[in-house]
DNA sequence: GAAACCATCACCCGAAAGGGTGAGAAGCGC
DNA sequence: GCGCTTCTCACCCTTTCGGGTGATGGTTTC
């Protein structure tokens, strides 16, 4: 939870609730105006409050998907530099140590030691593992 | 949406509207009976109702995440073997060729040629590139 | 200015991966 | 039986990967 996430939760539910209020007060006008009868007016109240909870919880439970923060502790806890990490991301993308070479503007011998010290910092011995483990971590979507 | 998805679903919907409609009647003859005065039986109503909603739409987002459903058809279309897939999987799960041979209880020549014949089908050249490929295809998780 | 770190690149070497071809055995459908 | 698919394995060859070592230049840090 990031303190982005908290601020929209709470505005979030502010809004819903002075909907609500707002909503509750005007129905009951309604009512006490006797234009509605008791059991429409509860069954009002009901399909209305029971929508905007499934929409607040369709919403709380999809936020959280799609949304992928990339997790910079653990980066700095196993000392990634930044070009390894592009060159992480390009392995991730399917390229090969020639082509990561052409995309990053530099000699396939550099990338191989970009590669090198990255899986030395992963722990692993191959891409695909490497792919694996960084996804694990939070480094890649 | 599968079948079972949707009869699950309207379950769901039965209980959950069944109990609603037993807690109103409840709640009405508390309320008949004057032990409830008229904003705490709608007040209940409306949170009751808005938890209940809510549960319910976190739950309808939150089930299909992390439910991964293989897309057997697309599968069935590029002609993929059953050797084939075990050994796409093996390949995401970051295993050698000489590993998969061990695991698949086979010869590494043999785990090279269902490779071979994957990545023709695949139509990709590398191991991260199956993987990709196959994750956009929803063949592996 | 020395130490530490990063980025760059080179060379060697062995292992792994990938492409191509061929071929035998088992199972299935007609 | 015959054709088809699948699974199995082998051989050869090229490319790619990965490990190890060393070297240079630029920054930052102390």
């Amino acid at each position: 939870m990031f303190r982005g996430d908290i601020i929209r939760i709470v505005l979030l539910w502010g809004a819903v609730l002075a909907a609500g209020a707002f909503g509750l007060q005007w129905l009951e006008y309604q009512y006490l105006a006797m234009r509605f009868s008791f059991e429409i007016y509860v069954g009002i109240i009901a399909v209305a409050f029971a929508l905007g909870g499934m929409w607040l919880g369709w919403r709380l439970a999809s936020r959280p998907r799609g949304a992928f923060r990339r997790n910079d502790a653990a980066i700095a806890s196993l000392g990634l530099t930044r070009q390894e990490m592009r060159a992480l991301e390009l392995i991730a993308a399917g390229q090969s140590n020639k082509e990561m070479a052409r995309t990053l503007g530099v000699a396939p011998n550099t990338v191989k030691t970009h590669i090198s010290n990255l899986f030395a910092k992963l722990e692993v011995a191959r891409r695909t593992q490497a792919v694996i483990r960084a996804r694990e971590l939070e480094l890649i979507p």
